[in-house]
DNA sequence: CGTTATATTCATATCAATCGAATAAAATTG
DNA sequence: CAATTTTATTCGATTGATATGAATATAACG
């Protein structure tokens, strides 16, 4: 037995639907339902009562899924035991930049309580200059920051991820292209003097040739995606971003230079005092 | 992550070997192999030290089998929950004939145990005839028989499984052909009373043409195959009987006609009293 | 009762697993 | 310590499983 038909099993029971949990778990509805067929199959019982829409667990569909449960927590904790970082112990100073915090603070906490036990964490985050400054300077252990190209070579960078920068714009402008767009509707601007701002105002310059109808700077990708979803304008931010925060009203475009990235790395001081914990911190950063 | 690496895992801990854990599973050497390379890169771990021969346990591969191990009783305890027989209820007589009592009854036990938790056993071991005879006098509930053709019309015959007969030969008699070895060696025959000993006299007929050496009866398995290894003659008996208590100075040989196989069933009264748990008590010899 | 939301089915493409044969490496033997 | 045996790994080919997207079916909702 496979114990992805299990988790989303799990899924479904959390969000009681189908395509939501395909939505989680980025599959499509038809894998799930695949999945649950088949699923059904090897236990020969029927999970889901499908004279509902959608299928609704059945009292022994329930009972699997709390055995599941124990399932997936014996699994994970025999991975834990092979990803253990035992050795990282004390306290550690970690800073994430704005944007990338609400995607890997949370994974990072589950994993660090889990397979770093004795240590513990303080959290800062900013801009992806102003952390790297306090890396340099000794504040900081380690910081997640958009890489800019320029940053300080005494600084040990390790790319962790690329994410796509797209277009989001509302369903009513998704008709028209991406230049007629720019001349009728506000640009929703990340903030330009921030690493991720720049490669935004490059891009921008680069396809908008300075025939923009208009310009609203905010700090806040939730509430550039509100105004999105308003109708207000488009803006270009990272997919997961996006993907994270859209909803049926907007539309999803990408831009000609399909190569455009946002580099997530972990920086740190080679030659600092928790130099040796670098690869267990990058280590919890992932999975 | 799926189940069946870890079982191979676990199996190749009890036995040391993967070749031996590739014959208990019934795959290929090379399947263990790679099921483990597998498993040790979705871990990202080595759980063996590939400097000996065969691979040793490393104390991360120790650790994580003893996990694995949590993992498969959790997933156990799901099915269990799915293949429940909880009506299942109250003490019923069964009983399994001889030449298939090592092989049925362990498994059946324990799944009774699990599955069936409230039901009593009591297991009585003989031939054929006298069990079926038993079943319709009401003093069995039910009893696991070779089909022989000839059973009793108003008993409920359920085919449980099919077995091949073949040739059990010492090695050295081996190079011989069939008919050559009738000519030389005794033929070690399983008490042609009982329903499998209807069935190999049959074949012994139609393929020996009567010339044969000689022919010693014994009524028990065992002792017959012990005697093969000894070199004293050879016989002929269900495959999977042969397999388990064959050794390397046993030679296999299949009949000519490939089809010759004995049919394990189970028999019971229709319209007796535990009828109704007929169903149940046939799953629990499954599995 | 028609429309929308939701799940299932189907055909197809992609990926993973197994097998058998060839190769490599450790253990055993003379 | 070389030769041989046992045991495991690697490789290419085949088979089988799983995901996807489009088409279809079914329940829910107004």
């Amino acid at each position: 037995m496979q114990t992805h038909l299990l988790k989303t099993l799990l899924k479904i029971s959390q969000v009681q639907s189908f395509a939501l949990a395909a939505e989680h778990l980025n599959m499509t509805l038809s894998a799930v339902s695949m999945q649950m067929k088949n699923l059904e199959e090897q236990l020969d019982a029927s999970l889901f009562d499908r004279k509902f829409r959608p299928p609704k667990l059945t009292p022994l569909g329930l009972a699997v899924a709390e055995k599941a449960q124990a399932v997936v927590d014996a699994e994970q904790k025999l991975m834990d035991l092979c990803h253990r970082t035992d050795h990282l112990t004390g306290r550690y100073r970690v800073g994430f930049v704005s944007t990338a915090s609400a995607r890997l603070l949370p994974s990072f906490l589950t994993n660090a309580l889990r397979r770093a036990p004795d240590a513990k964490f303080d959290f800062e985050t900013g801009l992806s200059e102003q952390l790297e400054e306090k890396v340099f300077n000794g504040q900081l252990d380690a910081a997640v920051i958009t890489v800019s190209g320029q940053t300080d070579d005494r600084l040990k960078v390790d790319v962790l991820l690329e994410e796509r920068l797209v277009f989001a714009a509302p369903k009513s402008l998704g008709p028209l292209g991406l230049k007629a767009m720019m001349l009728v509707a506000p640009f929703l601007h990340f903030m330009p003097s921030t690493g991720i701002g720049k490669l935004i105002a490059q891009e921008m310059a680069r396809s908008g040739d300075g025939m923009m109808h208009s310009k609203l700077v905010l700090d806040n990708v939730e509430a550039i995606m509100e105004c999105v979803k308003e109708g207000v304008g488009f803006t270009l931010l990272p997919e997961p971003d996006v993907m994270r925060l859209a909803d049926n009203k907007v539309a999803i475009m990408y831009p000609e230079d399909s190569g455009l990235m946002r580099q997530l790395a972990l920086v740190t001081l080679p030659d600092g005092p928790t130099a040796s914990s670098t690869e267990a911190l990058k280590s919890l950063l992932f999975d």
